[in-house]
DNA sequence: TGTACATCAGTGAACGCGCGTTCACTGATGTAC
DNA sequence: TGTACATCAGTGAACGCGCGTTCACTGATGTAC
């Protein structure tokens, strides 16, 4: 590639962007810099400055690209599933949710750290983000037609679920949008609301007798 | 304070972590260097090199120390109930893990993200996450012999349990031990278990009924 | 179609800064006698 | 109790590095005529 062929790019925007996503699925959101995302877009360090103002732009611009992708990622798991299925549509979003982490972690990341996208300066991704949520309220709502009967489920499941749910509230409180008021609520009352909801649900679902048989080996360990 | 009395410090291992921990709690883990935490420490930026081989050192610690706090405050809550009501100390076990995340978010920064601590050259780490996962299996175990009724759910908590969930478990697989092989499974099986559970308990604890009236108000917004 | 010109994306040098790490040092403390 | 000494935690200077940001520049591209 002759040196003069670098000149007016014309797509630099969009490879800064790709190449911070590789740096970050890579080395994490700390590794990202200008500097290092201008070499790794083969092109000279002040050159970005054209596009982003500065390092926070770029993960702005990221994070609401994200959020984008993840909200098209549900809407389309959700269009596969016939509408009366609720709830295969409420366990599709949740797991088209994860899904989209699994498959952009760096996205997920900088999704994930609301700060480091200055929200006041880039409103757009708190608009994105909140399509997001407007997705899954959409589900839950849906969720009030459906009867069905539980089938069996393994105590190691069981585990993950309390952990995933434990540890995603704390997330979504200590570093992400729960603690600026998204749900606008107490975060001591969230943590016992839904505790105490999986705690109901269990005990409500029969699911107590059946482990009693059914999972017992897998817990002996 | 003379300078001569700034010799032998004698306790400035303490001094790092707890400035370390501010500092994390104030800014991010990304905050954290050598040179800063000295500074904070009230000490020469070599000075910490005594007491600790680098960065990684000192997460490593943190996130140790972490572990233990965590598991020590679930035990807590967990004897101040008793034994029979195996429902609330399933509950309390996932409201522990939250609000030890809310009051030292510092600690659970570090323990969220393992790669810092470098857990193959500092093997405690994992022992005492795998500590407080032990825990958890307790509980679920205990759960086998309980019995008791559904309550009533609104559905904004609905939703908050079935984010909560979908955001933990991606974020333990993303940044998290899952992707190290802590339970050993496939992710893709790992959310469909979990969101199928969620589903499962949803449709067999009758809540869906109740839902309906109850909690309709809420859902219209 | 051909020429002259304006635009502005990318260049490369330069600045000051905070970082990690090393090193010989020094002096407060604890211990042996 | 008093003295001499060994220890080693903390000092402060020094190194090289990557970073963010600025700046005058330049030359490929698009447009007007």
């Amino acid at each position: 590639m002759r040196k003069s062929s670098r000149r007016r790019h014309g797509n630099l925007r969009r490879v800064v962007l790709d190449a911070s996503l590789a740096l970050i699925a890579a080395e994490g959101v700390s590794a990202l810099s200008m500097r290092e995302v201008a070499r790794k877009a083969g092109v000279t360090h002040a050159a970005p400055y054209h596009h982003f103002r500065d390092r926070a732009a770029i993960l702005a611009a990221l994070a609401e690209e994200g959020f984008g992708l993840l909200a098209a990622g549900m809407r389309s798991a959700l269009n596969a599933i016939p509408a009366p299925d609720v709830q295969q549509r409420f366990e599709a979003c949740g797991v088209a949710y994860f899904e989209f982490a699994l498959r952009h972690p760096a996205y997920f990341r900088v999704m994930g750290r609301p700060e480091l996208s200055e929200p006041a300066e880039h409103p757009g991704v708190d608009a994105a983000g909140a399509a997001v949520l407007q997705i899954v309220v959409e589900c839950v709502r849906d969720l009030r037609s459906a009867k069905q009967a539980a089938s069996t489920i393994e105590p190691m499941v069981l585990v993950l679920t309390g952990w995933s749910s434990a540890h995603g509230l704390a997330t979504l409180w200590v570093d992400g949008p729960l603690s600026r008021g998204l749900l606008g609520g107490d975060p001591h009352v969230m943590a016992r609301s839904v505790a105490h909801t999986l705690g109901d649900l269990i005990a409500a679902s029969g699911i107590l007798e059946r482990l009693a048989t059914v999972g017992a080996p897998l817990l002996k360990k």
